[in-house]
Formats: C-alpha cells, structure tokens, sequence
DNA sequence: CTGAAAGCGCTAACAA
DNA sequence: TTGTTAGCGCTTTCAG
C-alpha cells in the first residue's frame, strides 16, 4: 500500500500565484469575475501544484456535499441474484457522475441495520437519498422521511402521497399496470382463453400492480388461474405446478417477471407441454441473459431499469438545485415555485420472442 | 422532497450539558478520561438534542474521512450480468459497516472514467480504495497507485509484485488453478479421458489461472480441446459447438465459469448429448441460480465471492490502522514493522451436483 | 480531569 | 476586480 502525502492548499496555490486565497477560490470555482492574466496565473500554479481542493473544508462552509446516498435494503439475497440493481445502480452512477456527485452506497442486511442508516441520513453528510422502497410494510421509508433528507424512491411506495407536511413522495416507476395489460391482450390476440399469471411476492407494489394489470384484461378470471409467485424462478416452478394441477387446460402464462417464468418454462418442458404451442408463455422484466438465455426465449415486457436508474438522480439533482435557488429567494419555507419535481411513471414494450 | 433543518453543534450539546466543548468532544468520541458523572450528563444532552457530529468539519482536522472508494471498471455490460459483482460489493459493505466506514462506489464505463477517478482519489476524499483489477491491460491499477491512496484489489492483478518502491501489491483471490485442478481431478476420476476446456477471456487472470489448472492435470491435452471463451453463455455456447465439430468423442467439459457451463449445456442438450452420462460437465464460481438452475444442476467449484469481498475490506482497514499508528512512531517513512497486510488467496471447494 | 484557545482549509461577505 | 477578514464545527494541545 502506498503513502499519504500532504496535499497543498489554497494558500500555497495563493502564494505561488501572487495572489489572495480568495482569488484562487474563484478561480477553482469557476472563475467569474477574475481578469483572464489572473485566472491563467492561477491556472498555471494549480498545475504546477497538483492542486486539489479539500472537499472537508469546502463542505464545512458550503453545507454542500456533492454526494448522494443510495440505499439498498435488501432482507433476502434475491435481488443480489437478478442484475436489476446493477443495472439501475449504473443509470444513477452516470447522472451523477455527470454532475460531479459522488455516489454513496448505503446496504443494510436487515432492520437491524436501519438505525445506522438513519444516522447516517439524519447526519448531513450527504445532499440527498435515492432509495428503493421493495415492501409495503417497510419502516425504511419513513425512517428516512424522517431523517429530513431530500429523496427519490425507485418503485411506487406502497403508501399514499405525502401524509407529511412536506410535499409528495416523488418516485420513479415503470408502467407496471400497463405492461402487464399489454402482456394478457398479446396472448389473448393469440387465441388463448385460458391465461393463467404467476404474481410476484404481493407485498410489493410493482407485483401488485402487475397483477391488478392482469385483472383489467382478464376481468373474470378463474380465480384458480392467479397463483402467487416470488420473483424467484424456484417460486416460478411450484406456481406453475400447481398452476397444471389445478387446471391443466390452461393454454397461457403471464408470469410477473423473467425470473418466475423460467422457472414456469421449466417445469412445462418437464411436464411434456411444448411452448408456445401448448402453452405460451410471457415475462415481464426483459432481462437480457434471463429471457434471451431461455428455451425457448422469452416473450417478455421490457422496462429500461438503468434508465429508472438515471431518471431518479436527474430528479434527485433537480430538486436540490431548485431548492438551493429558493432558499435564497425564499428563506422562510424552502418550498417554492411551480417547478417542484414530480413523479415519472417509465412506458414499458412488449419484446417478442419465441415464447408467446 | 423534506425540508434541510440546521443541526445542533458540539457548542449546543456543550451549552445544554453545562460542560465545554472539549469535553463533549471527549464523550462522543469514547469518553476516555472524562468522569461518569460528566459522561451521563453529555450523552443525555446528546440524546435530547438529537446531536450528529459533522464529519466534514471532524476530517477537516483528524484527516480521515471513514470512507472507502469501491473502483469498479466496467467498460463491458458482462459483470453487471452475473452476481458476481452484487455480492462482492455485499461482502465489502459489511465489513466497512462494522468499522463504521462507508462505501463511496466510484463506476466506470470506460477510459474516459479514468481521469476522473484518479482525481477523486488523489483529492484525499477517502481513506483508501478498493479495486476491480479485470483485465490484463487495463491502465486503471497504475493510475490507483498513482494517486497514492493505500488499495487492496480483488482478483490478481495481471502484472508483477509491487514495481513501484511502495510495498507489494495486495490483493485477495480465489485459488482459481488449484480449482481448477480439483475440477479436471474430478473429472478424470469419473473415467473421462477426452476433458475439454472452454476458457475465460485469456486478458483476465482468473481465466489464465483456471487454464493453467487444467493443464497442470492434462499434462498432454490435445490443444482441440481446449476453446476461448469469454465468461458469457453464449461464449459457451459458441465454444462447445466448435468443441463438437473438432472433436465429437469429447466426453467431458471444463468451462471456465457457471454461465459459460450453462451454455455448454444448452448446445449439448440441442445436440442430443445426455448430460453426465454421454458428456459430463463441471463448472466455476457456484453461481446459484445458476448452477442449481442449470439442467442438469452444475457440478462446479464453488468459490465464496462475499468473503472475497469481506476480506478486501479487512484487509484494508487493517492496514489503514497500522499506517495510523507507524507514523506515530516513524514519521519518516510510513512503511512499518511486520505487520504489513499481504496478499490472500481464498481456498475453493468442488460442489458436486449432477452434471458430473 | 476539565476548560480555553488555536487552528484544519475553505468560502463569502465586506472593503478597498 | 481583488484582498481582508470572519467564521463553518470539530479536535487537540496546553494550562489550570
């Protein structure tokens, strides 16, 4: 391992250069209003130098962080074994790497970890949260409402707008509900009467979302036709099972996400029943290597995740800008103008494969 | 989005305790030296104020930030595709967790990354760093070491020990040949005379080691029997269709990695091959879903990515702690005693299922 | 054992 | 336009 070394500082850059601290601070922070032989001197000595600014210093006057949390609770292993969270972890790393952010990683294993999370929030250390809200009954959200942190949901937050004084919830989704429409209607185009869905673990939003699309099409399906899954593609082979057992003229399966329906094309080729003839079957999700990988691939509705992914830096950022204007303009509240980010519900596409 | 509140000062605690600011000082980072009685009385007004040190204005003078620069290269979208990445990261954030230090994700998408990353980590933002080392060439490991911040890497990195007069390069792997070793061991004891291997991308250590393994086992394997590959099922897909065509009496299969054996199967199974009775297949990393997905479920070696991760972290704490305290005692150099971190490399275990 | 005081490196008024 | 001057909130000698 390699040696620290003392960095210089403003006032060795200041003293190279000739000039003040406070005229290289502005030549480092943009240079406004500082006579171009100024600037380029300064220019010069921070080269020379090796100069960088020490963000602890910046920060502890500024009030300003340039990092963003990003918390992950993950209870159970599974979203570590599909690469959703990779990919949208690279969509908010690009946004904010693009607005000189720092990208701090918060994971907790358990609830036993949020006090430390909220902490840290609470803590100041960074200028706002992005956060995935995976279960309806998570105390993590509230934990981190109350940590007074401006924050960016992934996924609809299984409460309702706001109960806080301080403005609605914002959060990035994608079209869940229409998605799944579109999947039912692309097999009932095909002919099928008998569609079953595989639901994902019904304590999560984008499942139940999912589900309640497929009741908009299906309005009076078989109710033994609806089995509930866990996003997991070993939850995609007992639904299915049963999902054969119970009725085994069913002709479709809408499965809640790639995952499960691997799982479900499984177990059919094991039963003898040939895809798509037989039954066909359709995802959600468009995981690359899942529903390419599959056999047959898969029919599947795709939701750009890294895009989600940047859509919540990009709105996280917005608002803190937004907000640092209005405290100027408007010390009392912090709330302002008409230009209050929103929440951004993402169109979903059905890709078709082989499958259905 | 909440609203920023302005939060109470060590001055605060200090003034509600009826104690100085020292001694708050003192209590909240241990309270060595300071009476009980005063103790009790500051961690109330703590409580009651609800006080968080802020940890710019403490690094402005300790100097250490309790924070670590995770430096993922991903020019690829491949890593992002397998777990392999997400439990790493697991394994690293709880053991900087457990030593109260956050985990800063610095990901890149390609050499223009590059400048920036160096910056960051030159700019004395983090107490050391940890690295991906993926491939052979890649300029990221020099520009780490140029900027002088004490790093641990995962995965061999693919030059030499320590050129630089710093102390060794240290990093924490597998034992990707002596896996590999097992694997072909395991495969010969089965009665298979023609093993194949269907290889990583050779820029990547791990793949060169595996290769290695299996030569040291198949001293005079038939150079037809062994095919690059590149970590991905189609990689192994496209290996196992050249495998048969040159060499259709191959009754064994090496592959690299899980994904790479996945697809080996996929071809094996389209080609009418049973698996392990006409060829029998082992695989590399004990990818779970992977593996126990794969039909047949994967006789691979397992190797315990989290740990890998975990071990970095201590690793570089460990040696974090001993600089900390070397230059208490030899200001000169930094450099220390014995107890210096060195390198580690994480034993594998054959996970026996029914592919082999 | 406790308090007073001196900065850490930087920015942001305010003066010049 | 540039320089001077106060701190930001904390740790850490150094006295008491």
């Amino acid at each position: 391992m390699t040696e620290a070394v003392s960095r210089p500082t403003l006032e060795a850059v200041a003293a190279r250069a000739g000039v003040s601290r406070a005229t290289v601070s502005r030549v480092v922070n943009g240079g406004d209003g500082v006579r171009e032989p100024l600037v380029e001197r300064v220019r010069r000595a921070v080269e020379e130098l090796g100069y960088v600014p020490n963000q602890a210093a910046r920060s502890l006057v500024t009030r300003r962080h340039d990092a963003v949390a990003v918390v992950i609770a993950e209870p159970e292993t599974r979203v570590f074994a599909d690469p959703f969270f990779a990919l949208q972890l690279r969509g908010i790393s690009k946004e904010l790497t693009a607005h000189d952010s720092q990208l701090v990683l918060l994971l907790t294993e358990g609830p036993e970890d949020y006090a430390r999370v909220g902490r840290y929030l609470a803590g100041g250390h960074v200028d706002g949260a992005l956060a995935f809200s995976l279960h309806l009954d998570d105390p993590l959200p509230g934990l981190i409402r109350g940590a007074g942190v401006p924050t960016v949901f992934g996924g609809r937050p299984g409460w309702g707008d706001g109960p806080r004084g301080d403005g609605p919830t914002v959060y990035v989704d994608s079209d869940n509900r229409g998605g799944a429409r579109d999947a039912v209607r692309h097999l009932v185009g095909l002919g099928r009467t008998r569609v079953a869905h595989i639901t994902g673990p019904l304590d999560q939003t984008s499942a139940v979302d999912r589900l309640d699309g497929f009741r908009d099409v299906m309005v009076d399906a078989d109710p033994r036709l609806i089995v509930e899954g866990d996003f997991t593609p070993a939850g995609g082979e007992r639904a299915m099972r049963v999902l054969l057992d119970r009725c085994p003229e069913v002709d479709a399966v809408f499965a809640a996400n790639d995952l499960s329906a691997a799982g479900a094309l499984r177990v059919l080729r094991e039963r003898g029943r040939r895809v798509p003839e037989d039954v066909a079957v359709v995802g959600f999700d468009d995981m690359l290597p899942v529903a390419e990988g599959a056999d047959p691939p898969l029919t599947t509705v795709r939701q750009d995740i890294e895009e989600m992914g940047r859509l919540m830096a990009r709105l996280l950022l917005r608002g803190l800008d937004r907000r640092g204007r209005d405290e100027d303009a408007d010390p009392g509240t912090g709330k302002g103008l008409g230009g209050a980010p929103s929440s951004v519900v993402l169109p979903t596409t059905l890709i078709r494969r082989a499958s259905a």
